[in-house]
DNA sequence: GCCGTTTTCGGCCCGACTGTTTTCAGTCG
């Protein structure tokens, strides 16, 4: 059973106690143990069959017990039994925005709804609003609801960062640009450049606040607007993603970007150590009990400074233990974008890319990389571009012709290699050692057990010419799952062997995950950080590897090339 | 339900918005 599924099991337990009217921290206390499990990058279900789990924070003996059972019979008896009294339409209804626990469960005590065709008779038949506490407006808004749910089956849908990021940059140079406004930030999840975003969050000072509100709310790309007030205004995007834009006065700047960066792990975590502390955090200042008074900081250096922590880039801000290491000065020092000196990932018209060899490495001069892997696609690559021995050796030829220029980018002959079902290579050893970097990748065959994937990657591991594996876990952000693999016994075999994994700055891959590279940091891998560039725009995908690499609390000694080409 | 340098009970982050109400509960981030 994978960490993803036991967290599904234990959030949908939080909701069906939230329906049934249990106290609200016990609810928390689901709701925050299902994050930390999908949080593990090992397996919870091993952790839990040798006695560990409880190890987890907030993970109990009550927990603990739950985990066994969903583990040994697939469900959590609570569960199975608070199912046969609450209709799974419940929780249905639950989803729809406005709708908390405590009203669906007064629609079903009340009214008799079961679900979203019982709601949708009432709301038409007008009883919703004879509830007490609802009325016309809260009828409407369930009815809207509703329509949405029918268009959303599977839930609002997360959108990857590279369609969040433009457009939040693009709304916050128009804040920047307003004569009202002092400082905007992006704040939120695509500030911590998360794998995905539900929303844009932005921030900006004001003297002037509503007019502020007002400006953005008008901008080109704007669909529909809340009302602007002096806290910001709501916004709809063309595209479909929602922004919430929040401005405060310039005084409180440090506080509402650290507030509303997040995540709201660690600013939960944050708050409650500093209550312990005789303060209070919020995105206005901070309360200190002593005095009375609420001190407001104008950066977020200050904020972390005077709450006794060392400053926490935002892309570490998930509670994986970032305030911990800040109290004791023993954050990491983390890799940045100028320090990555070549790509080692990237695909020419011989295979499926869009731009030729030259254009390829004409783009990476531009960048001003000191060398570039040229890696196309092997003999059995499907879609008609695989790449025959022959073909590969006479590319070899050309880069090494190439690379007789003076003054040119370093080009490095490579392929991207498929590992075949039976963890063999897709071209003979002999023409594997004409290469100067090969990355092996599973394509096909996804759906075999952990135990033979495993054993089919830890085989390409140990062949002596593989340098290193691509796009580890095979998954495909908000569309594919990784497939099975016991990533901690591949790289066990890694660091033996002395292979590196990549990480994938594709932005629908980002693979290995952040969780999975620090796990191979832990375990004495190393990290290429990768484009797999089909095109010359895409080398920009390098700011997403580094990106996924600062989330694993990578520093440029754990990434290879932040050196020079060193074979 | 979890947890502990206020430790085995009694707490558990903070504030804004919405829709409904004349002071608040529920929801959300």
């Amino acid at each position: 059973m994978t960490n993803a599924e036991i967290a599904a099991a234990l959030e949908e337990l939080a909701v069906l106690y939230q329906l049934d009217g249990a106290d609200r921290y016990r609810v928390l206390a689901y709701t925050n143990s299902a994050r930390t499990i999908r949080d593990q990058g090992s397996s919870v279900e091993e952790m839990a069959l040798c006695g560990e789990v409880t190890e987890l924070p907030g993970v109990g003996k009550t927990l603990e017990e739950k985990i066994l059972a969903l583990i040994e019979t697939g469900e959590i008896p609570a569960a199975a039994k608070l199912k046969e009294k609450l209709p799974p339409g419940l929780i249905e209804i639950n989803r729809i925005p406005g709708l908390g626990p405590k009203t669906v469960r007064r629609l079903h005590d009340e009214l008799g709804v079961n679900g979203p065709d019982d709601l949708r008779e009432a709301a038409e038949a007008g009883k919703v609003r004879e509830l007490k506490g609802l009325g016309a407006k809260s009828e409407e808004s369930i009815l809207e609801g509703l329509d949405r749910l029918d268009e959303e089956p599977a839930g609002p849908q997360r959108k990857l960062l590279d369609e969040v990021l433009p457009l939040a940059e693009e709304l916050v140079t128009a804040l920047r640009e307003h004569p009202s406004c002092e400082q905007a930030e992006i704040a939120g999840s695509a500030r911590r450049m998360a794998d995905t975003c539900k929303d844009i969050d932005l921030i900006a000072t004001s003297r002037d606040p509503k007019t502020l509100a007002a400006h953005i709310a008008s901008h080109e790309t704007v669909a529909s607007a809340g009302n602007p007030s002096e806290n910001g205004v709501k916004l709809e995007t063309q595209p479909g993603i929602g922004v919430d834009v929040r401005i405060v006065v310039p005084e409180a700047f440090g506080n509402l970007l650290q507030h509303f960066t997040g995540s709201a792990a660690h600013n939960t975590v944050l708050r409650e150590i500093a209550v312990s502390e005789g303060l209070h955090v919020s995105e206005h200042g901070i309360k200190d009990d002593s005095t009375g008074e609420t001190e407001a900081f104008r950066t977020e250096h200050e904020v972390y400074e005077r709450l006794g922590y060392s400053y926490i880039e935002p892309e570490l801000r998930e509670n994986r233990g970032e305030l911990e290491a800040a109290r004791a000065g023993e954050l990491p020092d983390l890799v940045e974008r100028s320090q990555v000196r070549g790509d080692l990932h990237c695909h020419t018209t011989l295979s499926d890319g869009q731009n030729t060899l030259e254009e390829m490495a004409a783009a990476a001069e531009e960048l001003g990389y000191d060398y570039l892997a040229i890696t196309d696609h092997s003999a059995s690559h499907g879609f008609g571009d695989g790449v025959p021995a022959d073909v590969l050796l006479r590319r070899v030829e050309e880069i090494r012709e190439f690379n007789r220029q003076e003054g040119r980018i370093r080009l490095l002959a490579g392929s991207e290699v498929n590992i075949n079902a039976d963890g063999t290579l897709d071209y003979e050893d002999d023409v594997l050692d004409e290469l100067d970097w090969v990355i092996a990748s599973i394509h096909t065959g996804f759906s075999k057990s952990e135990s033979a994937m495993t054993a089919r990657m830890i085989a390409a591991i140990e062949h002596p010419a593989v340098d290193c594996i691509g796009h580890a876990t095979g998954r495909l952000l908000t569309r594919r799952d990784p497939y099975p693999l016991d990533i901690e016994a591949a790289l066990e075999a890694a660091a033996r062997s002395n292979t590196a994994f990549e990480i994938n700055g594709s932005p629908k891959r980002r693979d290995l995950s952040d969780v999975h590279a620090r796990m191979a940091k832990a375990a004495g891998v190393k990290i290429v950080l990768n484009t797999d560039s089909h095109r010359v725009g895409s080398f920009a995908y390098m700011r997403y590897a580094v990106a996924t690499a600062r989330r694993a609390w990578l520093e440029p000694a754990d990434v290879l090339n932040t050196g020079s080409w060193w074979k």
